[in-house]
DNA sequence: CCTACCGATCGGTAGG
DNA sequence: CCTACCGATCGGTAGG
């Protein structure tokens, strides 16, 4: 049900998604989903809140013993482009609709994703002070990076000429020409 | 009208947007918006028509008269970035919603799009082939260079630190790096 | 898991 | 530009 929500909501949105459209992919009436969800909104709770908390954890994991500011960012880019190969419904409905998601999880899901953003640029910011990356702007910087992976849910194909690995390799190295790495 | 759907269909969605919204922030009644309109998709479809056929205007008279391919580059990409810092509700809708545009005007859309896409990878090929880019992924720094400026209309706001015109002339910056300027 | 059904709201029309 | 109103569909509930 989880799955059939998120490919709905991928491919139409919250709102043009409607519940009979759910149950009709499950072969199921609408009136049963109640027995597995109390409202509408908490299938997208769902897909919002563990999306940006294993963002989250990625990063963590990602940069956890390693203390070289270039390869720390490096490797923060990479384990967030993968997930954008490899989870593009959920990148997908993240980014179109946060707006409708109702509080409290809205405040949560923002605070995660605001402390994600702010430890790409603190990256960033490192780098610049260690005289690692030129690029003066880390907030542009930070934002420029961030988004061109958010982006790959936007193109990428499993049949593709490129496997999400190959992908998330070179958007980390794209990444650090954008910060400039000398 | 054309004002106000733009700015709630860029806030809440296509699908999110009530006509009676539209009506209410005009001051009016929800049937007197038929005097201007058929049907809410026509609403849609102006903007994602007038949108996507400014940005391939923009990028014709950008490079228009220019020779250098690393010129030709940083121009395109600067009249691209420049939009959707200027246009971001535009900029919005058309990512988002570009699925809930009803035929033909979607295939006119997708086309334009293409068009543009395949443009912006035609001049990084050639770039290439120059020896004036590094990047052997043509297909891959394109969509980096503009995905990158798309994203652009969801971080930008008139009243921060950078205007649009310095955010454009950073942007073709970065799009060069993503390229592998040499 | 189902049928039967609810009030609310949707996009849109009739008629002035 | 309006009031009055349409059928369709929405998310959700009652009751089994």
């Amino acid at each position: 049900m989880y799955d059939a929500a998120l490919t709905l909501f991928a491919e139409r949105g919250y709102h043009g998604t409607a519940l009979s459209q759910i149950a009709s992919m499950l072969g199921i009436r609408t009136p049963s989903l109640y027995n597995h969800i109390h409202a509408k909104q908490d299938l997208l709770r769902d897909v919002l809140t563990r999306t940006t908390e294993g963002v989250w954890q990625d990063y963590q994991e990602a940069v956890e013993g390693v203390d070289d500011v270039v390869e720390r960012l490096s490797r923060a880019t990479r384990v967030y482009a993968l997930r954008h190969a490899q989870h593009r419904r959920e990148a997908l409905v993240v980014n179109r609709d946060i707006a409708n998601l109702e509080e409290p999880a809205r405040t949560h899901v923002l605070e995660l994703r605001r402390s994600h953003a702010r430890a790409i640029q603190g990256l960033i910011d490192e780098g610049i002070e260690a005289g690692r990356f030129s690029e003066p702007n880390s907030t542009l910087a930070a934002f420029g990076v961030l988004e061109m992976c958010v982006s790959i849910a936007r193109w990428f194909r499993d049949d593709g000429p490129l496997s999400a690995e190959e992908v998330a390799d070179k958007y980390s190295e794209l990444a650090l020409r954008v910060a400039g790495v000398v």
